[in-house]
DNA sequence: GCCCGTTGTCATAAT
DNA sequence: TCATTATGACAACGG
């Protein structure tokens, strides 16, 4: 399937890239069986007919899956820090490799005896047929410098070539980053593709079969894409515009773009708690009749169109939230500034991006060209419509905005008046093909792509969102990650961590005992947890790990370089910082214990050495750490004097002054990182819930649609005494309370109508 | 030498 | 009132 090809070029593209940045670290050994077997196991599946969504797993927070794949991440790295060997033991040598080794060969073999009779695509043939279609674009000028044209020339011609030396090849050669590079405009995708994608895949492959190119390709394409804007995406100058003006201008090309072919004409009322809304008016022009079935006609095309649009618009605010997440090692392929290509391409995420002009944009590189060119008949059909089917519109309807923009339209656009002679002659027979998609649901959900993207909600959607589905959303949920539950425990069991911390310390080491204040080394696992916890905040390195993880310049998270980075001392047990930071043996072997001895004075706190040079006969760590009691009777144990009780004091008072200043810095630092988790908590609970409204408007509609139809067809059969239909001018249909339809005259359906517009209106004041 | 992040310290308020 | 904790501000320090 579409979706096995594509997962699978998403792992060979793992694949590479690990190959291509990661250091000879055994660790790869794994991650390829892994990936390979994920590879050959999903292509099993796939010929069976299971389709597998490897995306869960790889964008869900399963550490092992995902970390074997993408890389070590937080939740491993946490208790790695400044601890080389972990990474070893952790990940060096698998003791099951071996039997990983036969069994992902003989998966291997297994796989390449069945997919003799598949076709396989070398990835770089993806990007360089993308290359290649645009030869009338701006694109294409720019393209013959990157050497790219002779890659993509080669490739098309040597589709039946093994793929994977020519990819290892290139990414030797340094191709690959031009190549990605090129897949930099690519839009971000939800991963399912869609009807438009197919059919654009089905048209492009047609027009390219005779060329080789299989329908892999395409997948392929579409998925490189995603991962390139991804990249694209971590440049921090254009995230901003893109989510805004590009954004926005995805929501306008959306109107149009997303059914490819057909526009949008209103046709509903505002409300359908009354009835008699949906009665027609006689107060408005028999043209208007034609529109009374016409929402049938096209009520079944606009859900998917619309569903597709959503998905377009969720599948670009879902990356842009989680982008950060899942993108972090592709942005080492970002493109150098002044590549002809990216500079090229610079432009895409600026320009409108959904899943389906994605090919279109990166092989034509133009929005505007991408419908002359791939649709020719969406561009005729939104003017014409507007023009000669929707008379209601405003005359300057061939711009979308003043089509779109106004919400009075609407009521406009719901069949005002029933002629029956007219809706025998003119009506029906007037295929709209715009009519019942600009109808309420559609001008509401424009509304809410502008709402969306433009980042600003309206607090009375919000609210009306809110009554709306009695949100069972997330937000409550969220509530567990909240700073203050976290810091909840502090008080209860601070008290205890000190003394504990202290008992442990002044029997493990015999200087620089405040280090060890409240602090458990963070190297020893097992203490880990357990010192944390007493301490009360939960360092959570998973997140600081995440958050440079972001950074491709940062990658101290990975265990195997993170011993080079900073030295949180704080967070280490003397005997740790002793352990690691004592010269090595061949500097004792000299005997210099002065060394030594000036290595300790360094190591020793300026309260140390004050209490040193006072000959204070006790340590540091039970002046700051004994309680009151104890710290009393210790004093009253010794003859002290005054400069020594105060220079006690002062070291006792800086002791815990400086163990507060950790935990409030640390403290400080969670809640950041919790208030940005919450963010994209609420960025995810906002997009689901307007997810959910335009499910709800399109099902609204939609039963408007059949309230509508009913009422023609009820009003219709209706005869008067000499057996001659009513006048949907005279007469409309009105629902009673009990259940019953009545037919009444129009005047009084009217006049009920403007009472029930009023109610509302009045509970809302 | 400047910048920046980390850490310790002080003053002060809060508990 | 005293001890402790929390926190802003500042300075020292090191990369």
């Amino acid at each position: 399937s579409g979706r096995a090809v594509a997962l699978i070029c998403l792992l060979e593209d793992f694949k590479t890239k690990k190959h291509k940045h990661s250091g000879p670290s055994a660790m790869l050994s794994l991650k390829k069986y892994l990936t390979e077997g994920l590879l050959q196991f999903t292509i099993l599946l796939s010929l069976i007919g299971v389709r597998v969504d490897v995306d869960t797993y790889l964008t869900s927070q399963l550490p092992p899956l995902r970390e074997i794949i993408l890389g070590p991440s937080s939740a491993y790295t946490q208790t790695q820090f400044h601890n080389l060997r972990n990474t070893l033991d952790g990940y060096g040598i698998h003791p099951k490799s071996i039997d990983l080794d036969n069994y992902f060969t003989a998966r291997r073999l297994l796989s390449q005896v069945r997919a003799l009779d598949r076709f396989q695509v070398p990835t770089t043939e993806v990007n360089a047929w993308l290359v290649h279609r645009d030869p009338e674009g701006s694109v294409s000028g720019s393209q013959p410098s990157s050497g790219l044209t002779l890659e993509s020339s080669s490739g098309l011609q040597d589709v039946t070539a093994p793929d994977n030396g020519v990819r290892e090849s290139e990414t030797e050669q340094g191709f690959s980053e031009d190549l990605e590079d090129l897949g930099a405009v690519a839009p971000p995708v939800s991963g399912d593709l869609t009807k438009e994608d197919i059919d654009l895949i089905d048209i492009l492959w047609r027009q390219d079969i005779d060329l080789g190119a299989g329908r892999e390709v395409f997948d392929y394409s579409h998925r490189q894409k995603e991962q390139d804007v991804d990249k694209e995406l971590q440049d921090g100058n254009e995230q901003e515009t893109w989510a805004g003006e590009g954004g926005e201008a995805l929501a306008r090309n959306l109107l149009v773009d997303g059914e490819t072919g057909e526009s949008f004409p209103a046709q509903f009322s505002a409300d359908i708690s009354s009835i008699t809304e949906a009665v027609p008016s006689e107060s408005e022009p028999p043209v208007l009749q034609n529109n009374l079935l016409s929402p049938l006609l096209t009520g079944t095309e606009s859900p998917f169109d619309l569903e597709q649009q959503w998905q377009d618009l969720m599948s670009i605010m879902e990356m842009q939230a989680m982008e950060v997440n899942t993108s972090a090692s592709e942005i080492l392929y970002n493109t150098p500034p002044g590549d002809p290509l990216s500079t090229n391409y610079s432009l895409a995420p600026n320009t409108p991006i959904n899943q389906n002009v994605s090919l279109h944009q990166a092989s034509l590189g133009g929005c505007s060209q991408d419908f002359s060119l791939f649709s020719p008949e969406v561009e005729s059909l939104p003017v014409a419509g507007s023009s000669t089917l929707l008379p209601l519109v405003p005359s300057n309807s061939t711009s979308l905005n003043s089509t779109f923009g106004s919400t009075n339209l609407g009521g406009f656009f719901f069949p005002p008046q029933l002629n029956g002679t007219a809706n025998d002659t003119a009506g029906p027979e007037l295929p709209d093909p715009l009519g019942g998609l600009l109808d309420e649901a559609m001008l509401d959900e424009i509304s809410l792509m502008d709402l969306a993207i433009e980042e600003g909600f309206n607090p009375v959607q919000a609210s009306q969102l809110e009554e709306e589905f009695d949100s069972d959303s997330g937000l409550s949920l969220d509530s567990s990650h909240s700073p203050s539950s976290l810091s909840s425990s502090e008080g209860s069991s601070s008290s205890s961590s000190s003394s504990a911390s202290s008992a442990s310390s002044s029997a493990s080491s015999s200087f620089s005992e405040e280090g060890a204040v409240g602090y458990s080394s963070d190297s020893e696992t097992l203490d880990l947890e357990e010192a944390e916890g007493a301490v009360g905040y939960q360092p959570e390195y998973s997140k600081f790990c995440r958050m440079s993880y972001q950074d491709p310049s940062q990658l101290s998270c990975l265990p195997y370089l993170e011993h080079v980075g900073h030295n949180h001392t704080y967070n280490m047990a003397p005997s740790a910082l002793d352990a690691a930071d004592l010269p090595p043996p061949s500097a004792l072997k000299k005997g210099s214990k002065e060394k030594q001895a000036d290595f300790l004075d360094k190591q020793m706190s300026r309260d140390e050495h004050r209490a040193r040079a006072m000959k204070i006969p006790f340590t540091n760590d039970k002046i700051i750490n004994l309680p009151v009691e104890e710290f009393n009777e210790l004093l009253s144990k010794y003859q002290l004097s005054e400069a020594q009780l105060s220079l006690i004091r002062d070291i006792r008072r800086r002791g815990k002054n400086k163990m507060a200043a950790q935990n409030c810095r640390k403290r400080k630092l969670d809640t950041i990182l919790n208030l940005e988790r919450d963010v994209e908590d609420l960025q995810r609970d906002k997009a689901r819930l307007l997810r959910e409204k335009v499910e709800f408007l399109r099902s609204l509609r939609q039963m408007k649609q059949k309230v509508q139809s009913l009422y023609q067809e009820v009003f219709g059969r209706l005869r008067d005494e000499n057996g001659r239909p009513y006048s949907p001018s005279q007469y409309a249909l009105q629902y009673a309370g009990d259940g019953s339809v009545l037919l009444i005259p129009r005047t009084m359906a009217d006049q009920q109508a403007r009472r029930q517009e009023r109610k509302p209106k009045d509970r809302r004041k």
